[in-house]
DNA sequence: CCGGTCTCTGAAACCGGTTGCAGAGACCGG
DNA sequence: CCGGTCTCTGCAACCGGTTTCAGAGACCGG
């Protein structure tokens, strides 16, 4: 491996000059510049990493917490903050905390020693915790929101509200809504959300859970549903798949009986029968936009604050004006 | 952030003694090594990475690159890497091809640079430059063999033919396989094991494909099933998820008309109706012993050569025997 | 022609660990 | 009692970059 002396000797010029030509181009001349340049590429010079972090205290490393992968939903996420670390030629060092607060604590301590900032896809960890290592080190929360800690937060209550609107439109007044896992920050806000904008229009919601955020959990929840709902919403796209498969079992059909809508939308939920209206969501906008925002945290730049990124109501067959209606 | 020296200072002895004291607490005298050992737990200690890096060569870190995370087949094996990763104290470098043969070549590069070893998962790449990459750096495979490079191997082919065979059992003899996406090592490696244990029962095997292993290249399958075949063998879970999809759209039962089974073993084909026989596969462990094989590779520990993890196939009720059939 | 500013370059000191080498004692057998 | 080995420790070099500081020339206006 080439190393920056080599390229000094190669061009005939002083390891400073060396290095300047590379970190600092506007302080070195032209002929210089082009020297050295032309050296680095015939040697095929790369710098080493970890002698850079070393005096620049910088790793060009990322770390980035999510609770699980097996969720389809965090994979654009990571491909997102991936495209977003390559960028500035940084890295992603992952570690998956499985929606345990001890083993996130555990992460992150281990994974910030080496990285310059951390990404915390919806912790789990309390807000004291989160917000005492954001003064520790460079922190961007997704989909979650803690005081003015800077964040991405996907705007699905919003969302949700309009789904709710969307479904109060139809004519729909008794809306069930069936809730995510217990805790859930974004839960929370859905379920405040939806609640107001069932109101605006006099209806009522009845809410179902918490539910782990699950196909079963969703077939289990049929047999929850208040007899006078015509609509429901789900937390997010198992349990409406799980839904419309208890659903479908218990001869309820989709949506002449009842309306089904999900708060995000994985691709299955357009292949299902009937397809699921959904709300999407920009999930690797979303993991692109924390990693450019964490390396703006990290160089100082940016105020913190939270970042809110729109959704969309996707209408497809599984919503439709309820049983009694008539236009 | 306390250093070596901090440490060194407050045991009252030298760096290198503090050092060793780390590293080789055998080449230092037991009272001393209990000295600096409590001056290192005052004041809280950690030896920062990338000096250790600069030295030693060797970073602690692990990089793995799948093919892409929406498939929640590969979420265990990340988790597998990661514990691995976490026993000897390392860290995961992620990766996503998205199937992508440059973007693979270009992110291995890149993370080479930075990590001690690689593992690759059904990486796409051709033969000769896995080849080059591996002399280049430890490379460990996962789902994939070339020659004797180092690899952990999901025995899916003796998996598939045990299937082949529970269908045969069941007086099966036309026996359909879908293919899994074009070029795919795993999927030839199925196809040819089916191929043998279908002709060891006097059957036949019509293939289908390659096709994308969606969802919705299941569901198109269905058209282009052989009218004879009275069983079908998907090459991965949403190939079968919609296959099954399919077949009940138009009309064909499973499995009174036709037996349904899928290679590898999401959790949602236990749900469906009917839930699908499956092969299931040790996910996680091969993540896991991928990474403990690099850091054995690393160190010139082992020998290469590759691992086979057993599959086992797990009979549900999309299986029985074929309409015709009695016993 | 001269002092001053400006541009460019190089020497050397770091960053925070690891390790080769040598020296100081302790201990041993003869 | 003495030379040799063995155990433990410290000095200092080193890994490969970055950065401070100072000096060498070029250039400028007066």
């Amino acid at each position: 491996m080439a190393t920056l002396a080599d390229v000094a000797r190669e061009a005939g010029v002083s390891k400073a000059t060396a290095s300047r030509a590379m970190m600092r181009p506007d302080m070195v001349a032209a002929p210089t510049l082009a020297r050295v340049r032309s050296a680095a590429e015939r040697l095929g010079f790369h710098p080493n990493r970890a002698a850079r972090a070393l005096t620049t205290g910088r790793t060009g490393m990322v770390g980035l917490i999510v609770p699980t992968l097996a969720n389809p939903f965090f994979s654009p996420l990571v491909l997102g903050a991936q495209r977003a670390a390559e960028e500035t030629d940084g890295h992603l060092l992952i570690g998956v905390s499985e929606y345990d607060a001890a083993r996130e604590a555990a992460l992150a301590e281990r994974i910030c020693e080496q990285a310059d900032g951390l990404v915390m896809v919806a912790p789990v960890g309390s807000d004291r915790e989160l917000r005492a290592r954001a003064r520790h080190r460079p922190l961007v929360l997704v989909d979650r929101g803690v005081g003015r800690l800077p964040a991405v937060v996907l705007d699905t209550p919003s969302g949700t509200a309009e789904l709710v609107r969307h479904l109060t439109g139809l004519g729909h007044r008794e809306i069930a809504y069936v809730s995510g896992p217990r805790g859930s920050w974004a839960d929370a806000a859905r379920r405040t959300a939806a609640e107001e904008a069932v109101g605006e229009s006099g209806g009522r919601l009845h809410t179902l859970g918490p539910l782990p955020p699950t196909y079963d959990a969703g077939t289990g929840a049929v047999g929850e549903l208040p007899r006078r709902a015509t609509a429901v919403i789900a937390y997010n796209s198992y349990l409406a798949l799980g839904l419309l498969h208890g659903l479908a079992a218990a001869g309820i059909r989709v949506p002449e009986d009842i309306s089904l809508a999900a708060v995000d939308d994985l691709t299955a939920l357009g292949a299902t029968t009937p397809p699921v209206t959904a709300l999407q969501v920009p999930v690797e906008e979303a993991g692109a936009l924390a990693v450019s925002r964490l390396v703006e945290v990290g160089s100082g730049t940016r105020k913190t604050a939270a970042t809110r990124l729109p959704t969309r109501v996707q209408v497809r067959a599984s919503t439709a004006p309820p049983p009694s209606h008539t236009n």
